[in-house]
Formats: C-alpha cells, sequence, structure tokens
DNA sequence: AGCAATTTTAAACAAACGTTTAAAACAGAG
DNA sequence: CTCTGTTTTAAACGTTTGTTTAAAATTGCT
C-alpha cells in the first residue's frame, strides 16, 4: 500500500482541537485569544494546532463557516416543509430560540467577526439562494397579494425576525445586570418572552389571521 | 502658586487621545485594537497614552463609561418629557434609530464588552434607576392597569424596543452581505424599517389605539 | 534671561504572540 | 527487530504586545 496510514488520523487529536477551537473562538472572538489558548482548551501542544491546520486564521475560517453552517441548517430544514407559511414561521420561531438556547453566542459570533474591517467575507450568493432555493420568499409574495400577509419587503422581514429571536440572547449579559435578574429568571423571561414575540410578529404579519383574534394573554 | 499649573493640561493631547480612543475601542474592540494603534489615530506617541492614562485598561473604562453614558442620555431626555405615553415611545424609536445612525458600533462595543468573561461591570442598580426615576415604568404600569396598554413586564417591553432598534445596526455587515445590497440602498432599508417597527411596536403594546385602526400601509 | 515643573520623545523592558524547527515518540509493515 | 512514515514534543524564531525609563523639549513664572 502506498500512504493510506492518513486516513485513520482525523479520529482524535484534530478533531479535538476542532472542538476546542469552536468552544474558544465562539466564546471570545479572533483577536480575543491566542493559539495556545486553544491548544491548551484542547490539552495539546501548541504546535499541532498548526501542525493540522496550517495557521490560526485558517482554523478560524473553518470553524466559522462550520458555525455559519450550522446556523443555516438549523432554519432551512424549517423552511423545507409544506406546512402553511404561518406554521412556517411559527416553527421558525420555536426552533431559532431552541437553537439560540443552545448555541446563544454563535450570533454574536458571526456578526462580530462579519463587521470587522478585516474580517471574513461569505459568498452572499450562496447564502441567499439556499434560503431562497426553499421557496418562502416566493410563498410570503404569494400570501402578500393575496392580501393574507402584510406587504412588506422580504429584508425587512428577515430582519424583524433576526432581531427579535437573536437580540435577546446576544444582549443577555447587559439584560441581566441591568434589570439585575439571574442567569434562571433570564431563562424563564426568554421563554416568555419567545411567546410575545411569536404573538406580536405572526400577529403584525398576518393581520386578519384567525389565530390572533382577541388571543391577547 | 504652588502647582496650578496642571489644571492648563487636560485641552488638546488628552482629548486628542480620548478622542482617538474612543473611535478605535468602539470599532475594533478592547481585543481589538493596541495601544499603538490608538497613538497613532491620535497623531501621538506610545508613552503619552500611558502617561495621561495609567493603563490601555483605565483608558478602556473611561471610554466605555462615557459611551454607556451617551446611550443613556439619549433616552432619558425623551423620558423626561410629559406627553402620552404612546407618543414617549414613538419619540423613544425616532431618537434610537437618529443616535444608531449617528454612532452605529456603540451597541455592538456594549454588549460585547459586557458579554466578555472578564469584561466590564456596571453598576446595575445606576442604570435601571436612572431610567425607573424618569417615570417611565410606572406610567406602563398605570396605562396597563387601565386597559390601553397590553399586559407585558417590563423587561419584555425594553428587550423589545432595544431588539428592533439595536439589532438592525449591529448585523448591518451581515445583513448587507447575505442580501446583496450596498450601503446606499441599506440606509434607506433601515428609514423604512423604523416604519415598520414603531407599527408593529406600537401596534401590539397599545392594541386598541386609535392611531393604528387599519393603517396597513 | 534663568529656573522648575510639565510635556513629549525615543528607546528599552519583559512577556506573550503566531509560527517554525528539529529531534523524539509512536505506529505499522516487512 | 528494523526500517519508514506519521504524530507529538520542547525549544526557539522574530514580532508585537503593554508598560516603563530616562533624557530631551517645552512651558510658565520671576
Amino acid at each position: 500500500m502506498l500512504k493510506l496510514t492518513k486516513l485513520k488520523a482525523d479520529s482524535s487529536t484534530e478533531q479535538k482541537i476542532r472542538d476546542a477551537a469552536k468552544e474558544v473562538f465562539i466564546a471570545k472572538g479572533f483577536s480575543g485569544c491566542t493559539s495556545r489558548e486553544i491548544a491548551k482548551a484542547a490539552g495539546m501542544n501548541v504546535a499541532l494546532v498548526n501542525y493540522y491546520f496550517r495557521s490560526k486564521t485558517a482554523l478560524f475560517k473553518i470553524i466559522f463557516e462550520a458555525a455559519m453552517g450550522d446556523f443555516l441548517l438549523s432554519m432551512l430544514d424549517v423552511f423545507n416543509t409544506d406546512l402553511p407559511l404561518e406554521e412556517k414561521l411559527r416553527n421558525y420561531l420555536d426552533r431559532e430560540y431552541e437553537f439560540l438556547a443552545k448555541y446563544p453566542e454563535i450570533p454574536s459570533f458571526i456578526i462580530n467577526e462579519m463587521g470587522r474591517k478585516d474580517g471574513v467575507h461569505i459568498d452572499n450568493t450562496a447564502v441567499f439562494e439556499c434560503i431562497e432555493h426553499t421557496g418562502i420568499f416566493a410563498e410570503c409574495k404569494v400570501e402578500q397579494a393575496a392580501g393574507r400577509m402584510r406587504e412588506i419587503d422580504i429584508t425587512s422581514i428577515t430582519v424583524l425576525m433576526m432581531s427579535n429571536c437573536q437580540f435577546p440572547f446576544m444582549a443577555a449579559a447587559v439584560i441581566k445586570q441591568v434589570h439585575g435578574i439571574s442567569d434562571e429568571q433570564y431563562e424563564k423571561q426568554l421563554v416568555q418572552h419567545k411567546q410575545i414575540v411569536t404573538d406580536m410578529l405572526i400577529g403584525y404579519l398576518f393581520p386578519g389571521s384567525i389565530s390572533n383574534q382577541k388571543t391577547q394573554k
């Protein structure tokens, strides 16, 4: 055999570094952590980080794109169902809060790193068309034309959804400090905030819907 | 005279460093920039940063608290008017979008730095009571008791407001890249998004208000 | 002018950074 | 066991980091 010994390598060490890097990068950002910190978190020597992944920058790109992917995947398979639009959006909100409860730091991570002057740049067409391919946008336009959905451009709809899902997790530290509430209290807060957000968004986007006639409280 | 010469010092150099630090810190965060970068932005020698402000950390605290103050002040004098609550919230949304158009990076800055494990910690009671002292929360409870405002806890109300104001500015880079729109296009987007947010929030918080009967576009 | 205090500078400091090296430890095949 | 390629280690690399130093320039006062 020529060089098939290489195939077994990708299990332990490389994956441990990848996992540690994911945790550290997402928690602290690219410039907020060091190669040695990642190595230590993985229980490895510093040199191994560059042995498996050429450089800190190269490793970061891998982690970032994976995070971006996880985030996208979570929304895509909600949109790929064939429920009515309103139910799809309800499910999206459910899923989003569920995802964010599990990975609350990912939106900050993506937003910060993409906002940096010298930050990462994604293939914009890929992400957008990935979502558009689910037909969700077309579906919105159909509902809007039928008068069942409020006439708002797609961009604003997505910003409304993202704002009300992601911000409560991104600003958790500030909100907890300002309102002087504990971690457990804020978790409960988030549960009821999800309900409020759902009521508000569905009520606003589908003004005539039967599901929000006198559903206040 | 003993040592009154010191009084004139605070005009030029010190202020230039402060201004440069504000710009650089807010744009890149504490760990995203260096002392030398700040000095260069101010056109000064590195040592002067530590001559006027003991350390990078000390300078950062000053900048952070100033940013926090600016942000608070902007909302406080809206709440200190004696307009009806609904008008107050409308004005708040106006002011917030105006402020954020001018300083779009401040929310990210505050949220990121306060979210860091070893990040800055504010005097939580100070900020909260500063807002409470305007009577805005009491006013909400009065309106809620009178059945004119939806029964939602104060925390959720503030989170709703902040989410829909701050997030569109914080995530600007991501949204622009994903939707493939230019800076100018996104500015227009924000103008109409403000209107949408206002309609939605007012409509949700004051369900019976005359100002949102059939105001859909 | 001359003097004392303040402000600015260039240089240096140790520590930490990302990255590379060269040798050691390990694995599998003959 | 030996040999070969892969994985891991400790050490060092040249920079850059925040900070300090000590000398130079500047200022304000008499």
